[in-house]
DNA sequence: ATTATCTATTGCGGGAATTGCAATAATGAA
DNA sequence: TTCATTATTGCAATTCCCGCAATAGATAAT
């Protein structure tokens, strides 16, 4: 019983049963411990807290004072510790999310209004950006990327989904241009890059459904945007070819607006992925909010 | 390091140095008993508090709300350490002192204004009574009795002040009476008895002042009063002969309404105690005061 | 008064827990 | 890729704590 609040906590069990060996009964432990405790106590502080006698104990002055105090104290303490462990169970506070710009606007309306109905005591901060933040230095709880393979931006993810990418174009566009039958054949179109640090060279790694061959197209890119969607209405203007995801231009594709080039080659998976701090277990919260998100995203046609 | 308090230190020096070796060079101690006190307390409360990779350590939500709490919790129980500490040294609280009855009418209200004058802040509770209380029960800071020797009620106590008494009688009275020349003579007198427990006989032990020689003197009562100056308006009245401290009887002896009675024969020495309980060391308030009625007691022609 | 009983304290020995060191794994910068 | 820094963990030695028994003290009962 060194420590300073066990001192207490066993100067509180004398005051309350009157006497050091019912106080040692109430705790379990021996005489001894508590007279040691209490000695300690009253050394650290300096003061007598308690009059004794071998037949009665009382308080002083000092002591009646301490023990209404710490009383008010402990208790404040205990609820401290309570309200803090319902942070592992409980849904509540708040919770910080990052997500791609574009995929936030197509599909995570849905699940942040499911969420919210179920939990309405988690507040919800959402910031859209594709650009790779620093999960800690931001302060995120969890972040929602779509990219090749995980980084070693953080420590600890997981995989929910794969997210379907074609190349398209406006039919305007492609029926003025001689069409393209092979990967090699995209030098010689307009292509809308999709990227974040605004290089003016792009790579398109595209492998062939059914032989598997990859074949990487260096591509000239008329126009680049961090932008998916800016990509996609350029791509309905008839700008050139863009690969984005179906997510994004699933729709225009059902409309006609665009259609998809060279269908039978695939660019290189990318996932929907969500990132954590190093968390050992996930706080209640955070650990709804990815299963909502989950079980969203998996039932969408991509 | 393994109180609850001390993995709160240990867990907010890491919160605000940001990281465990720093915090451990600030506690005085190594980062391996750090990362254990945390570690004990995150299981303690079943919540992770912070967030750490080898590089950087931020916090939790929990870490943040449990830290912000317990830091407030840790000031408000210095401040409650340090109050306490001022018992011992500072002169403040509440005094509760048991004194004589007739003791207190005579002289106590000199040193009690002086006291009060000194020390402002202290209250004062005085409870006059002849009776032998038990300090403890009472829950008196001092008890001041007059009493031949210190009896087995309380462990520490103080002799302040020889109180001399003297065998008293009305002139009226003593010029109807045969005169008294020895003890012996006591039988034929009414006596005026001064007894607590009202018994109906009593004895005076008186010694020669020259000879030493002891004489008991199993004196029948007249009148008996667990009050002395009721006592001492009796002797006034001419009611017999009564044995009271000087005090009492000064100023009528001085007045010539009592005259001493075998004034070569004194009784046993009886002294002004103060008792207090078993304080290993005096408060502070106890101790001024008592000093302040030892001082002003001194000064007394008794 | 004296005895008996209950109580707080203290010395001591065994044992458990904690500490610090060194090795390991992991992370971010050069 | 390498390197430096950092949190973690295993291990060994030490310290510290606990409980038992003996002691002194206080109250109740005889």
């Amino acid at each position: 019983m060194n420590g300073h609040l066990e001192q207490i906590r066993t100067f509180l069990a004398v005051a309350d049963q009157s006497g050091f060996a019912k106080a040692a009964v109430v705790l379990g432990t021996s005489p001894s411990s508590i007279t040691r405790a209490v000695a300690e106590l009253e050394k650290r502080l300096g003061v007598q807290l308690l009059k004794r006698t071998t037949r009665r104990v009382s308080l002083t002055q000092a002591g009646q004072n301490y023990a209404d105090r710490t009383r008010a104290i402990l208790a404040e303490l205990d609820q401290i510790d309570d309200s803090t462990r319902a942070f592992q169970t409980a849904l509540q506070g708040h919770l910080s999310v990052s997500a791609p710009l574009s995929f936030g606007t197509h599909f995570l309306a849905g699940p942040i209004a499911d969420f919210r109905k179920i939990h309405p005591g988690v507040r919800l901060s959402i910031s859209l950006t594709d650009q790779f933040v620093d999960i800690m230095q931001e302060d995120f709880d969890m972040a929602l990327r779509i990219s090749a393979a995980p980084s070693d931006l953080s420590t600890i993810w997981r995989k929910m989904r794969l997210v379907r990418r074609s190349l398209v174009a406006s039919p305007d566009y492609l029926s003025a241009q001689r069409p393209a039958t092979s990967p090699r054949d995209l030098r010689d179109h307009d292509c809308l890059s999709y990227t974040t640090n605004l290089a003016d060279t792009d790579t398109w790694q595209l492998t062939n459904n059914n032989s598997g061959v990859t074949i990487p197209a260096h591509v000239r890119f008329a126009f680049a945007s961090d932008n998916g969607d800016l990509l996609a209405q350029m791509a309905i203007a008839g700008q050139g070819i863009a690969l984005l995801p179906d997510f994004i231009v699933a729709q225009a594709i059902d409309s006609g607006q665009l259609v998809r080039v060279l269908p039978t080659w695939s660019p290189p998976e990318i996932w929907l992925t969500a990132y954590f701090p190093p968390y050992q277990k996930l706080p209640a919260a955070v650990e709804a909010f990815t299963i909502c998100i989950e079980s969203s995203v998996s039932e969408l046609q991509l």
